[in-house]
DNA sequence: CAGTGAGCGAGCTTCCGCTTGACTT
């Protein structure tokens, strides 16, 4: 048995730092947080000043016991989680529950992995610091407040099995206050000018020069008005500015900037990223991926220094160290480097390679020179007014790190003609310029953009709320919880006007463009914006974007021991409650409710909220006399917010009741997988883009019933008269055995027409087996 | 796996952050 143990968070980095140490050291993980607060009753005595009750993790059991073995044979432990809040709340814990003697406990640090500074935190080891652990108990105990005290409250007043918390809640907010904007956006117009100039070349040859006007047009009357003037106007090149410019390349990886450019460049998932990123970690391919810190280790900057020289030369070198910018950052990791910088790739999955080479590509780039740029403004006069024409070009006088990389920006601008980046032909001031084409062209102001995966992290990463660690898990779950979905929507189609002079004539024409089209985005759902808005009027501090930076003030204030955590949880605890009991008495049940209007046929009052199952609309009221309202399900696509009257009205015509068939009731309907008809009780689905359920006939109908039963009679292979619930069928993947409404596999290489009653019997005795839940 | 929308009541849901596998499909 080994003299030293060390105990890190993560296997991975145990594996590495048990190669610096040697055999005298045993170097083993705890794989994070080992406690906990107990999730039954609460965790917290509220009563006994905010007394927190923790058990060991189910999960942590069995690394609990192993780790106790381990301590007691040592002379020495090391406890070297990492040097943050949580890595020093880990220390505690771990001192407490392995019962470990103090005079043999040491508690060391480091920030990168390194044998150098492995070696040195050996040589410097320190008490652990119990203001820390109280700031990170004041964290969890407040986070657990919040999210138990008012989930119960939605569960009442909305809907069982919602949530509520310090991040998750300001996440959604977020979305449904951007969906919000884009509801209420008025797009506005203008004309937008560009021209072609035609430049005379060396020998005859003709270059042309894109240039655009400096000015917009609020209406086609006056764009139509700029090119009549040019009709009859002449060009000169008034002006040529020449501005020399530079790039800065980009600060090293850290979690959140990855996953940002994994998405835009990758098209990779936030939880895509990381389980790659994972993989390589693992590999010892990369430093660790959940950091929040820019900095590089002296060691890697001299590795990249050596890269850079050897393959580009001394010019393009210039090392530097960045500064983590990041409200609340806690920086116990290095950057997300390559861990060996002179190899430009691995071997592993394409996913692998391709997200390496982006780490080392950006690894690379943050230590070489800035790109120097040159930028030309060509001004075009016109004779017969004071606008004027003006062209950009620019040129990369010297790549530097742009031979290596370039970052991504969320949005290209679809406005851009893509004259900006070309070099422009050479001119003379004073220069007379022919034309042969001038467009004005109508453009509509953007909508602000909806949130991807990727930069909702960003967002509120700038507001420092979640960490690492959780910006993937967050989307995960605001999207379990229903209030949000990720998807793609399509566009519509959108007209816009666009005048053209040519041949010294102007001509109108209206094209058509596609606009509005999504792709992964995140929407909010009807459930996401009942509940926020309901979080918001009764718990706005809470949801105040600003509540998380609030609170990690106090939190830094009870790290530098100036405060004892309990008070500062007390002095939260007495409003915030106060809240949640006003919340539960005076607060109306949050249903979304609005009422469109009037249904001119009935002249019944229709809404839309959400019910039992869904959102739904609502045609007539619930009376005295025992009416009953007419209820209808919205479909996929509509919401509470923008579902309009005539919409809603539409909803009521299905079901429609189209005649008997073998004196049984023929009705069509919407049901979750689209339109059907059912019969018998049995269902069948009108054909995509050929059947309409609204104008549908009974012939039609009865054609489609026919076909489902001619298909249903090929699929079966066999029957038993004793048991007519038992049905072997032939399905999508092969056959299988229908019993009760309920399907079971057969088993590989069975002949299904030779299966006798027993052996199916047989087989669904022994058939699914019971989900191993993960639910206690 | 498609229809529902009244109401009662038992028993359950839930937070954020730190880490990996162990489960199916």
């Amino acid at each position: 048995m080994s003299e030293n143990l060390v105990i890190v968070e993560s296997p991975a980095k145990a594996k590495t730092i048990e190669r610096f140490l040697g055999s005298d050291y045993l170097v083993t993980s705890s794989m994070g947080h080992i406690r906990d607060l107990e999730k039954k009753d609460f965790g917290i005595d509220i009563e006994n000043n905010f007394q927190p009750k923790y058990i060991v993790s189910p999960d942590k059991k069995k690394i609990v016991t192993e780790l106790k073995k381990q301590a007691k044979a040592a002379r020495t432990v090391w406890i070297a989680s990492d040097e943050d809040r949580e890595g020093e709340a880990i220390a505690w814990h771990l001192q407490q529950v392995l019962k470990l003697d103090p005079a043999k406990t040491k508690r060391i640090v480091f920030h990168e992995i390194t044998k150098d500074a492995i070696l040195k935190a050996i040589e410097n080891p320190r008490p652990i610091n119990v203001n820390l652990v109280n700031a990170q108990q004041a964290r969890r105990v407040l986070d657990r407040i919040v999210g138990f005290e008012v989930s119960p409250v939605l569960w009442k007043k909305v809907k069982p099995s919602l949530s509520a918390g310090r991040v998750q809640s300001v996440a959604v907010r977020l979305i449904v206050e951007r969906e919000r904007e884009i509801i209420n956006f008025n797009s506005q117009s203008n004309y937008r000018v560009s021209a072609i100039f035609l430049v005379p070349g060396e020998n005859g040859n003709v270059t042309e020069l894109k240039a655009e006007l400096n000015k917009r047009f609020e209406t086609k009357g006056e764009a139509q008005a700029f090119l009549e003037k040019c009709r009859t106007a002449e060009f000169s090149i008034a002006d040529i500015v020449k501005k020399p410019s530079k790039r800065t390349p980009a600060a090293p990886f850290i979690t959140s900037t990855l996953q940002q450019e994994a998405s835009r460049k990758l098209g990779f998932s936030v939880s895509q990223t990381m389980a790659v990123a994972q993989r390589l970690y693992e590999a010892g391919k990369i430093t660790y991926m959940r950091t929040d810190s820019v900095n590089l280790s002296g060691l890697a900057i001299n590795t990249a220094k050596s890269k850079i020289i050897a393959l580009h030369g001394e010019e393009y070198l210039k090392t530097r160290q960045y500064k983590t910018k990041a409200k609340g950052a806690q920086e116990a990791h290095e950057a997300i480097r390559p861990t060996y910088i002179d190899q430009e790739e691995v071997d592993g999955s394409a996913q692998e390679k391709r997200l390496y080479e982006l780490i080392w590509k950006r690894t690379i780039a943050s230590q070489m020179s800035d790109a120097k740029l040159e930028r030309t403004t060509v001004s075009i006069k016109i004779s017969n007014t004071t606008e004027l024409f003006q062209a950009t070009g620019e040129i990369i006088k010297f790549d530097g790190f742009l031979r290596v990389y370039m970052e991504s920006t969320d949005h290209e601008d679809e406005n851009s003609n893509g004259n900006g980046k070309a070099l422009l032909p050479p001119v003379e001031v004073n220069q007379q310029l022919r034309t042969n084409l001038i467009e004005a062209t109508e453009r509509f102001t953007q909508k602000p953009p909806r949130y991807t995966e990727a930069s909702l992290v960003k967002k509120l990463e700038e507001q420092g709320i979640g960490r690492p660690s959780t910006y993937a898990p967050i989307i995960t779950t605001v999207q379990n919880r229903g209030y949000v979905v990720k998807e793609d929507r399509p566009g519509v189609d959108r007209d816009f006007t666009q005048l053209t002079l040519t041949d010294n004539e102007i001509s109108v024409k209206t094209k058509t463009e596609v606009t509005g089209t999504e792709k992964s985005k995140l929407f909010p759902t009807d459930v996401g914006m009942v509940v926020n808005d309901f979080l918001i009027k009764y718990f706005d501090k809470i949801m105040d974007l600003n509540f998380t930076a609030k609170v990690e003030v106090e939190f830094d204030e009870i790290a530098i021991g100036g405060r004892a955590w309990n008070e500062m949880i007390g002095q939260f605890y007495k409003p915030f409650h106060q809240n949640v009991e006003n919340a539960l008495e005076v607060s109306e049940r949050a249903k979304g409710e609005r009422h469109l209007g009037t249904d001119p046929a009935t002249e019944l009052p229709v809404y839309v909220k959400i019910g039992r199952y869904g959102p739904l609309a609502q045609l007539g009221e619930v009376t005295e006399d025992g009416e009953k309202p007419k209820f209808a399900s919205l479909r996929s696509g509509q919401h509470l917010e923008t579902i309009t009257l005539e919409e809603a009205l539409e909803l009521f015509k299905l079901p429609r009741e189209l005649g008997e068939y073998e004196n049984k009731k023929v009705t069509v309907a919407i049901g979750r997988f689209g339109p059907y008809v059912r019969h018998d009780s049995k269902f069948v689905s009108l054909e995509k883009n050929v059947d309409d359920p609204y104008t549908v006939g009974l012939d039609r109908a009865i054609e489609l019933i026919e076909a489902k039963r001619e298909k249903d009679r090929k699929a079966l292979i066999k029957t038993f008269d004793q048991e007519p619930e038992l049905r072997i069928l032939e399905g999508r993947w092969g056959p299988y055995i229908s019993y009760k409404k309920k399907n079971y596999k057969i088993p590989k290489g069975t002949e299904a027409e030779k299966l006798e009653l027993a052996d199916c019997m047989k087989i669904i005795e022994e058939g699914p087996k019971p989900k191993k839940g993960r639910k206690k």
